[in-house]
DNA sequence: ACAAGGTACCATATATTGCAAGGTACTATT
DNA sequence: AATAGTACCTTGCAATATATGGTACCTTGT
């Protein structure tokens, strides 16, 4: 397994978990146990995670699935992202660069916007 | 008021303020509206937020408080970030700097670790 | 004197979501 | 037949940002 820390704040991927979902379909098919191993490159994610969170973004139509056989184990469910689903990854992608560059600048404290020019 | 855009995903937030505040107390005592401000000109932040966290950290020992007055509104309460706090910070930013990494990682495609060197 | 607005604090209830723990079932290997 | 890996799923729990509503002080305008 490729696990990286689980020590990693958990609090931290309250929402980052579907913004990765939506990108690694967005690339190709994928099915729940597949994504689970893509994104544990990166980030520890735990499997109880990947299905609640897939029912989720189905329920929303954000995805839509389809059964496919598998020669090595039990039938696969893979995810295939919608129009929907691609526009609230686009959206959740620009979000996730505001907000992480907020965090950046307030870590380094870079003060970006009105700095002496505000006026009010 | 600066308010950066108050449509940025609300659970990217979690546990990321929590850091934001230590860092800022890591640099100079505060009192919560003061926080609230400064934070808000890089994340979108409520009032209703701020004081929750605080009495949070306070309990596990990661700041202290101490009471001051002032001449334009009632008596501000400042905090003080602690020798637990501080580590505290420092465990945290190193985790938010992996964990943003990650997720840059993820989605521009770039598999960093074990790429053909797997040996499992 | 009094109302309004800004400053500054606080508590409670709610929604969201990641995770642990537990379960089912198929296939291949021992 | 037992084990391990693949692949799916559900339930209950914990953490935390926010909305809402409240208290109280000070200044300014009427």
């Amino acid at each position: 397994m490729y696990t990286v820390s689980d020590t990693m704040n958990t609090q931290f991927k309250k929402g980052v978990l579907e913004l990765c979902v939506l990108v690694l379909l967005d690339r190709k098919d994928c099915y729940g146990y597949e994504m689970v191993e893509e994104i544990s490159r990166n980030i520890f994610i735990s499997e109880g995670t990947i299905y609640p969170l897939l029912k989720r973004l189905k329920t929303e139509g954000l995805v839509i699935s389809y059964l496919k056989e598998s020669q090595d184990g039990p039938p696969r469910k893979y995810y295939q992202i919608t129009e929907l689903g691609k526009e609230k990854k686009e959206k959740l992608v620009a979000e996730w660069n505001e907000f992480a560059m907020g965090v950046s600048n307030l870590l380094y404290n870079r003060n970006v916007d009105m700095e002496g020019n505000c006026d009010e």
